[in-house]
Parts: C-alpha cells; sequence; structure tokens
DNA sequence: GACCTGCTGCGGTGTG
C-alpha cells in the first residue's frame, strides 16, 4: 500500500466518526511515515494517542508485505492500569485499518497463560510499562524477539524522564536502537508528553544527545480556569493549619451542586480525615462518595475507578492516585484541598475536569491556612502565563546502571566496549568516564574492593571470549526478581480477620498500636487485633474515632515558579494593586504583616526578630520552599555559630524559616555585610563545605543508600507474598554503608548517594540561586513585639518537627563512637 | 487565638 491510500484510509476511520483531524496529527503521520523520531506535547484529551498511534498503523501499512511475524510497535506506559484502557483504545482501531493484527498488553498483571503464549509469539503490538521491558531484555533470546520492532511510543514521557524509571527506559531505548541499526534499520521513537517546562531538553532524553527530531505542538490550546472558594469569613480564617476542614460546608455545596466532583488532597491520612468528615455531616451520602490513594488495596481502588467511569459516584476524595491513570473520565469538577505546591500538577489536575477537545478545564482551590490564598493569587497568574516546572533528568544514576549491567548480561551477554558505547548513547550517560563504566563492570564482576570474596556479589563473568554473563541461574533469578528503580516502604497489609483486604499501612504506624486500639483507614474506623507476618488484622469499631495512620512520604516542597508568583503578589500589594478575590480576602491579614513587619517582596528580603519567654527568634522568608530553606537555616546557624559560640533549634515552612536561641544575638551586627564586597551570611563561597559542615550529611546519606543499594542488586527484598520487613532491609543496607565507608571509601554508590542528597534533597542549585537572589535584594530588618502572621506558622511548625543544631551534633558525635567501635581494635 | 501532614509508580520464585 502506499502512503497515500494509507492515509485515505486513515482518513475515512476519523470522518466514519465525526472526528476532526488535527494538523498536529498530520505533522506526526507525516514525520513518522518519513523515518523521523520525535516528541508529541499536548494537553490531555487533545487526541495525542490516536496521533502516533496511526502514525505507527500507517508505517506498518506502507511497509512491503512479509510472512515474518513477530513485535513491530512497542507501546510504553509508567500505570499497568494505562495498559488495559490503550490495550482496548489500540485493539479497536487496529481491527478496522489492519485486520489481522494484533495488540497484546504485558505488565505485572499478565495472566501465567497469556505470558506463555507471547513467549511463542508476540504480537505486533504490545504495551508494557518500563520494568517489563527490562525484564524482557533480560531474556537470553531478547535479541530475537526485537528484530522486527519498527516503533517505539512512550506515553506520558513527562512522568517518566524525570526520574530513575525514566533512566532506565533510556537505557532499555539505547539497546532497541542499536538492535535496529544493526539489523539495517533505523527504529522510529516517539514521546507523549503534558504540562511540562522544558520540551527540548525532554526530546534530547528521549532520543538520545545529538539525535535529531522532530518536535511537534497539539495545536489545541485548551481553555483552563483555576479560582479559589474564599473562606466565609477570612479574617477569622487560621494562619497556620494544614487540614482546613473549616472549608467543609463550602466543598459540600459545590458537591452539591455538580454531579460529579475529584477532591484532591496532598497526603494520604488528609483525604481519611476529609472523607470522614464529609460522611458525618451527609450520613446519606454514604455509598456515592468514596476515597482513593495509594495505600488502599487495588481491588478497593478498581470499584472506585469503575464507579467514577460509570457516573455512579457523587464525589472522590483522593490524593495523586488519581492524577493518572485513569483517563476519560467524566469528571465535572476539580478542587484542591491545600496547596498544589506547584504548577505542572495543577494544570494536571485541572485537566481531569473537561477532558476532552473542545471543553474547559476547570480547578477549584481550597486554602486549608490564610497565606494559602496568597499562593492562589500567584498560581492563577502563574496558570495564565503558563509559567510551568522544568522536570530534572537525573544525571548518570550509577545503580541504574549497575542494574542494567546484569540484566543485559542476562539478555545475552555483552562486550564492554560495544555496552560502554551503548549506554554512552542514553542521555543520562552521555558524559559517562572510562573509569566510571569500568568500576561499575568492576562492581558487578566482583562486588568492588569490600565485597570480594562474596559469591554472591560476582555476578557478571566474562567468558574466554570476553563476553560478559551471568555465571548462575540462582543469581540470574534473584536478579530479575529485583528489577525495577522504585523502592518504596515496608508496608503492612490490613486485612479484616474475616479476610478482606483493606490496604497496606507502614510497620512503624502499626507498631505504635496496642490490641483494642482504634485507628481511621479506608474511611472506616478499625479496631486492631494483632499482626503476623507482616499483615495486620482487624475489625470494624464501634463508633468512636481513632488515630489516623500516617505514612512516610516524599514532602515536596513549593516550587520556584509558585514560590515567585506568590512574591509577586506581595509586589503588587505594595504599590496598592490587589489582583483578585483572594488579595481581597488576605488584604486584612497582610496589613498586620506590613504594620508590624513588612512583606517580602522579589525586591525585599523581610527578617524579623522576636524575644520571647522561649527565647531569641529569627524569622526569615525567602520564599524558596521547604528543601532549600532547611539548608539555609542549617547554613545561616553554622556560620553565625562560626563567629559566637551558640545553638539553635530549626523550623521551616516554603515560605520561610526560623532560628531560635536561647541566648540573645546582635542580629543587625549578624546581617551586616562585614566590608566591601563580603556578602556575609547570604555568601556562596565555600556553599559545598557549610552546607556539608552544617548537616548530618552522613545521616541523609545512609538513608539514601538505602535506594541506592536496594536498585543496585544489593539487598534481596525477599520473596513474593513473603516480604522482609522494614528492619531487615535497613539493617542490610546501613551494614553495605559502613561496610563501603570503611573498606571502599571510593565507592562511587557512597559518591551517588551524597550527590543525591544534595541534588534531591536540599536542592542545592536552587538554593545556590536563592542566596544570589538574596544578595540582590535589600535587607528589612525588624524588631516585633510578638510573632507576625508570617512568624507565627513557622512558631506552630517548630512544634511538631524539632531540628535542632544540638541535636544534630550529638547525632555526629554519636555516629562518629559507633564507627570508632565498629572499626575495632 | 490560631497547630500537630507529607504523593505516585512496578516487578518477582518455588520443580515434588
Amino acid at each position: 500500500m502506499n502512503r497515500r491510500e494509507a492515509a485515505r484510509q486513515v482518513g475515512a476511520f476519523y470522518a466514519k466518526r465525526g472526528w476532526q483531524v488535527f494538523p498536529f496529527q498530520r505533522a506526526v503521520w507525516q514525520a513518522a511515515l518519513a523515518g523521523e523520531s520525535g516528541l508529541l506535547h499536548a494537553t490531555t484529551g487533545s487526541g495525542k494517542t490516536f496521533a502516533v498511534w496511526f502514525a505507527a498503523l500507517q508505517r506498518a501499512m506502507c511497509a512491503p508485505p512479509t510472512r515474518k511475524r513477530g513485535l513491530r510497535v512497542l507501546w510504553i506506559t509508567p500505570m499497568r492500569a494505562l495498559a488495559a484502557d490503550t490495550l482496548r483504545a489500540l485493539t479497536e482501531s487496529a481491527a478496522e485499518l489492519m485486520p489481522g493484527w494484533t495488540v497484546d498488553a504485558r505488565t505485572g498483571d499478565t495472566s501465567s497463560a497469556a505470558r506463555a503464549r507471547q513467549a511463542k509469539h508476540l504480537p505486533d503490538t504490545l504495551i508494557t510499562t518500563p520494568e517489563s521491558l527490562t525484564l524482557m531484555l533480560s531474556k537470553a533470546d531478547a535479541a530475537t524477539q526485537f528484530a522486527l520492532l519498527d516503533m517505539v511510543i512512550i506515553d506520558e514521557w513527562h512522568e517518566l524522564m524525570g526520574n530513575k524509571r525514566g533512566v532506565q527506559t533510556q537505557l532499555a531505548l539505547a539497546r532497541l536502537r542499536r538492535w535496529a541499526h544493526q539489523a539495517g534499520g533505523t527504529l522510529v521513537v516517539w514521546g507523549l508528553s503534558a504540562t511540562l517546562g522544558n520540551l527540548p531538553r525532554a526530546k534530547e532524553v528521549l532520543l538520545g544527545p545529538g539525535m535529531p527530531g522532530a518536535t511537534v505542538e497539539g495545536s489545541i490550546r485548551k481553555d483552563i480556569l483555576v479560582d479559589t472558594l474564599i473562606p466565609a469569613n477570612p479574617s477569622r480564617f487560621p494562619w497556620a493549619g494544614h487540614l482546613g476542614i473549616q472549608m467543609l460546608p463550602a466543598v459540600i455545596g459545590e458537591i452539591e451542586r455538580h454531579a460529579t466532583t475529584l477532591v484532591f488532597c496532598n497526603t494520604r491520612s488528609q483525604a481519611e480525615l476529609w472523607y470522614q468528615n464529609m460522611l458525618e455531616a451527609r450520613p446519606d451520602w454514604a455509598g456515592i462518595i468514596a476515597l482513593h490513594h495509594g495505600s488502599l488495596d487495588k481491588e478497593v481502588r478498581d470499584w472506585v475507578e469503575l464507579g467514577l467511569k460509570k457516573g455512579e459516584l457523587k464525589a472522590v476524595v483522593c490524593t495523586s492516585s488519581l492524577d493518572l491513570g485513569v483517563d476519560f473520565l467524566p469528571v465535572e469538577r476539580v478542587l484542591q484541598i491545600g496547596s498544589a505546591k506547584g504548577i505542572a500538577r495543577l494544570l494536571q489536575r485541572a485537566g481531569r475536569s473537561g477532558h476532552a477537545p473542545g471543553r474547559v478545564s476547570r480547578v477549584t482551590l481550597v486554602p486549608t491556612h490564610s497565606l494559602e490564598l496568597l499562593e492562589a493569587a500567584g498560581a492563577i497568574q502563574a496558570v495564565k502565563d503558563r509559567d510551568i516546572e522544568a522536570r530534572h533528568v537525573p544525571e548518570k544514576p550509577l545503580d541504574v546502571l549497575v542494574q542494567h549491567l546484569v540484566t543485559i548480561a542476562l539478555g545475552g551477554g555483552f562486550r564492554s566496549e560495544a555496552l560502554f558505547d551503548e549506554v554512552r548513547g542514553a542521555w543520562s550517560y552521555r558524559h559517562l568516564t572510562e573509569e566510571e563504566w569500568q568500576w561499575a563492570l568492576d562492581f558487578v564482576a566482583r562486588g568492588g574492593q569490600s565485597l570480594t570474596v562474596y559469591p554472591e556479589y560476582r555476578r557478571v563473568l566474562p567468558d574466554e571470549e570476553g563476553v560478559y554473563r551471568v555465571p548462575d541461574v540462582a543469581l540470574g533469578r534473584r536478579h530479575r526478581m529485583g528489577i525495577g528503580t522504585i523502592v518504596s516502604e515496608a508496608m503492612i497489609q490490613v486485612k479484616y480477620q474475616s479476610g478482606g483486604r483493606i490496604g497496606t499501612v507502614e510497620e512503624g504506624f502499626i507498631a505504635r498500636l496496642n490490641k483494642g486500639d482504634n485507628f481511621l483507614f479506608g474511611g472506616r474506623i478499625l479496631e486492631f487485633i494483632r499482626v503476623h507476618e507482616m499483615t495486620a488484622y482487624v475489625k470494624r469499631a464501634t463508633g468512636a474515632k481513632g488515630a489516623v495512620p500516617r505514612w512516610q512520604g516524599g514532602k515536596m516542597p513549593l516550587s520556584s515558579e509558585l514560590a515567585h508568583a506568590a512574591l509577586a503578589q506581595m509586589q503588587l500589594v505594595t504599590e496598592g494593586v490587589y489582583s483578585g478575590p483572594e488579595m481581597l480576602a488576605i488584604a486584612p491579614l497582610l496589613e498586620i504583616q506590613a504594620r508590624w513587619s513588612a512583606l517580602p517582596t522579589p525586591a525585599r528580603t523581610v527578617i524579623e526578630s522576636l524575644h520571647s519567654r522561649e527565647g531569641h527568634h529569627l524569622f526569615v522568608y525567602p520564599f524558596a520552599g521547604r528543601a532549600v530553606h532547611i539548608g539555609l537555616a542549617s547554613l545561616f546557624a553554622y556560620r553565625i555559630g562560626r563567629m559566637q559560640p551558640i545553638t539553635f533549634s530549626i523550623a521551616v515552612n516554603d515560605y520561610g524559616f526560623e532560628l531560635l536561641a536561647p541566648d540573645n544575638v546582635d542580629w543587625p551586627t549578624v546581617f551586616a555585610p562585614a566590608h566591601g564586597r563580603d556578602v556575609g551570611l547570604f555568601g556562596t563561597d565555600r556553599l559545598l563545605e557549610d552546607v556539608m559542615a552544617s548537616l548530618n550529611a552522613t545521616e541523609m546519606s545512609q538513608r539514601r543508600f538505602r535506594e541506592i543499594a536496594r536498585i543496585a542488586g544489593l539487598v534481596f527484598q525477599g520473596y513474593p507474598g513473603q516480604p522482609k520487613s522494614n528492619r531487615q532491609i535497613q539493617a542490610s543496607s546501613s551494614l553495605f554503608f559502613e561496610v563501603f565507608r570503611k573498606h571502599d571509601a571510593g565507592n562511587l554508590l557512597l559518591t551517588q548517594a551524597q550527590r543525591e542528597v544534595l541534588e534531591q534533597e536540599l536542592e542545592l542549585n536552587r538554593l545556590r540561586a536563592t542566596l544570589e537572589e538574596l544578595q540582590g535584594r535589600a535587607v528589612s530588618y525588624h524588631e516585633t513585639k510578638r510573632a507576625t502572621p508570617f512568624g507565627f506558622a513557622l512558631m506552630v511548625e517548630r512544634f511538631r518537627e524539632k531540628l535542632s543544631t544540638e541535636k544534630l551534633s550529638d547525632r555526629v558525635a554519636r555516629v562518629l563512637r559507633e564507627l570508632e567501635k565498629a572499626a575495632g581494635p
């Protein structure tokens, strides 16, 4: 078939359904037919899926007829749930355009019968996850399986590119590209992305450094509306807090007025509490409102998702578990309780409503404390400006590389030089040095310097011809069980004594419960009975309230974009401009702040000191997000400590930080630039050294190392169904940490742990940028008689999270003592 | 006077 005929048939497919063909879809088809790779960027619900899928089909329609059967198109999705939805969509359209063309899915959910079928004969199109793809690469016959591969599509690339799953995908793509090249062809690769600030980078990472490719932007401009539920009585609204239950009546009102509403919460426990409160207020909603978060059992979540799809649910209280993965939901209204923390996330959530070309997406912010009104005003402006966060791509994570080496050794073996070359074709490893490569190779061959005597760490060995392979079946099996880069806490299953599964909670939470204690989980009050083999047995409790489980999740900081937008709003206020109802509502509070102290703006850093019974407080408001503020606070404490002996307690939030000292400090002198060009506390010279010295970097690295050890295959997670407990995993990873520190200081996985702490947990680059910004801002110093609105939130924060420099140094001392003991005589 | 929190995602063996 020629191209014109193929295009005609696809056109007929659209015409039959009354769909419009958008120019961006044509652009993708033309590029792909010409053998070009690329990135397609468009909002959700704009027809991206069919744009790339029909590109693949048209390539197949135009290909010379062949009798060879095998895999032609590979579709990679980050989520199993999406695999099922995609399978349906692709199968239906393929049946019409390419009769006889087979589409199948392969994820962890794939049945053993389907696996056996696929082992014999792969379908023409396979939908899979990065992990399942990597598993396929670990099979000895991988090269044959992918011999006919023509096109790869990576769905939701923006979700993958910023993390190690994306790096694993890059490595797999490099492998597939190499095979296609060896067979004399080129692999056509297309990525799909939405809500992303750095498109050119996204494309480069997907296609490999320096590789050509097209960027196609979906032309449909989605109208996005962001607004705010303003508290009924703003002057009585709390200055701090995160639950926002005061807003319950307003939220219930919104739910009443619309067919289906998603209520997004920032944490699982918050979702549990909101759901419970909602049911208490509206008992008649039992059965038509539901709860959805990542710790609930899959069966429960499936039921909720199905209810949503059928339009049977009035509202679902959820966390970002509903951000993705459930496509084509008929949702009318989206509410966001508390800060969305970033513009990309907000846009994504807005996109859950009006999910079809031409319809308006709307999200309504529900503040949980007064200052969030400020954030809301900033967010609305940032969305208007489409000021979207960039995703940062990990740079040569060696744990992922080490895992990959074993995978490829299993999947037919490799020669060092050829694989080195191939790996450097993956963007994240483009700067991988010869030494680093040798180190990784040595690490899988001998376990590095310190593990040489243990055969289970001699995972990969060269044969006489110099081809590296895995010498032992058992090692291979163990490796396959550990493929992937997602590392989570050890979880305890929660089950009814009668058998039903409810979900999972963290080991530490259950450990604090006694028999007979109640807790709120899965939307009901449960009574804890006993724990046995990583399973907690419970029964329905009668009446009373219960504790809410806490999960140790990530603590996402406010993004720079959103923080700057909020600061900009305060600048407007100093000029007498109130941008909307949010700013008018918060005006009285800002007026107090301005009267007692001053408003922070992009041009002015506000610093306050306060003397109270607790001691001498210092408040600083850089608006740089909590991660940076932790770094800044520790850095300031350390630098001040060098001028005069003193220790501080520290508190941080997304807007600023507090230092509390027992003794008086002469703050103006501390903040005065010493002389000339000296920028004192705000200096960036010796930043890295000072940060390392001011924080307990060792302890932070050790925590980070847990994940690295697991990905690098040092720590075995246990067999499915009998997971190791947290303590066991922690113990063995900290053992490796200590052994490497003592006997193998050059171990690059240690260096990586430290780098990840600095880059990801402390956001060192953003910290440096913030210091530079602070140098350029005027300092507005105020001694206040009582805590200002901004300061109050920080004082509250300190009660829950006690970080003190004294404690840190105690901990350092303890770690040092332990190390000396471990070193022994 | 005000408070007490921290998301998501995947994968896998055993041969009596």
